[in-house]
DNA sequence: AGCCGGGCTGGACTGTGTCTAATGCAGCCC
DNA sequence: GGGCTGCATTAGACACAGTCCAGCCCGGCT
């Protein structure tokens, strides 16, 4: 398992690399991302950020995630309707979704091939592709 | 253009098709869809199909969307994380998203090749692959 | 007419996510 | 130390998509 993020030192490395001032309440929310390699929903981030003792509020978790979007250090993953899911991963890779359970799992894009995408329309960049796999347990 | 699914008697055969009872707000709902062949949210079906004067309400609305989609009339695209965009090509074919403007088009699947996959885990099945293009207006 | 069952509806409700206005806090200058 | 400045955090109000519910409508049947 890669180490490279899991501890507050290094996370603090990382969050000051991606020009992002490291607070207490960042540290710990990356943390919750990077130490686990999840995918997780903000519930879920605060949930874990607080299980000990009250370390964040609802409103830092959610400027926090979208400025380390902003700041690419993760992406998010629109998935399911109902919230958005927050990814450590920032490599290019594909996701498979469990639409029965919801869990969401990498799939490495270095062995996909892509071909015969259409030229994009004039005058527009592409910003990613994303690819998801909607899976559901057999019978 | 095609017209197959623009009057509303052939709505009507659509519906019963698809084992839908075709009453006059899903009717009005289906044309909404079928007429433009367009990405449209709940909100904005409800616009379309109340212009002229009040036809339906929105626990109607929505009823109505999830009731096409269970029954495979049309399909959700998972794009926004602010709404969900309901779409009448059922047919196999992905998305380019411009996250300026909110549009979304479609991108025939037919000359797109993808290959190196990997296996689905032991006991699931594939419901469906969604591959979203997100581009933006360059500079 | 009375019953039945599917469909429709207003309005209450839920859950994510945003906004605001107030407070905290760390560094700086005097 | 005392004031200033700018960023970060916070509680709670708010916005808003989508769901739920309980009652009504209405067409078909007897
Ligand atoms: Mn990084
Ligand atoms: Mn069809
Ligand atoms: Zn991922
Ligand atoms: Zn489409």
């Amino acid at each position: 398992m890669d180490s490279r993020h899991t501890s507050r030192e290094k996370l603090t490395d990382t969050l000051r690399a991606h020009g992002i001032n490291p607070t207490h309440q960042r540290i710990e929310i990356a943390h919750a991302l990077f130490s686990r390699q999840e995918h997780l929903s903000a519930d879920q981030i605060m949930a874990i950020v607080n299980e000990r003792h009250c370390e964040t509020s609802k409103a830092t978790v959610y400027n926090t995630l979208n400025l380390f979007v902003a700041k690419a250090l993760i992406r998010e993953v629109i998935v399911d309707p109902t919230r958005v899911f927050y990814d450590p991963n920032t490599e290019p890779h594909y996701h498979l979704y469990d639409v029965q359970s919801g869990r969401l799992t990498d799939v490495s894009s270095a062995d996909v091939r892509i071909s015969g995408l259409p030229d994009l329309p004039e005058g527009m960049v592409a910003e990613g592709m994303d690819v998801i796999i909607r899976v559901r347990p057999a019978i």
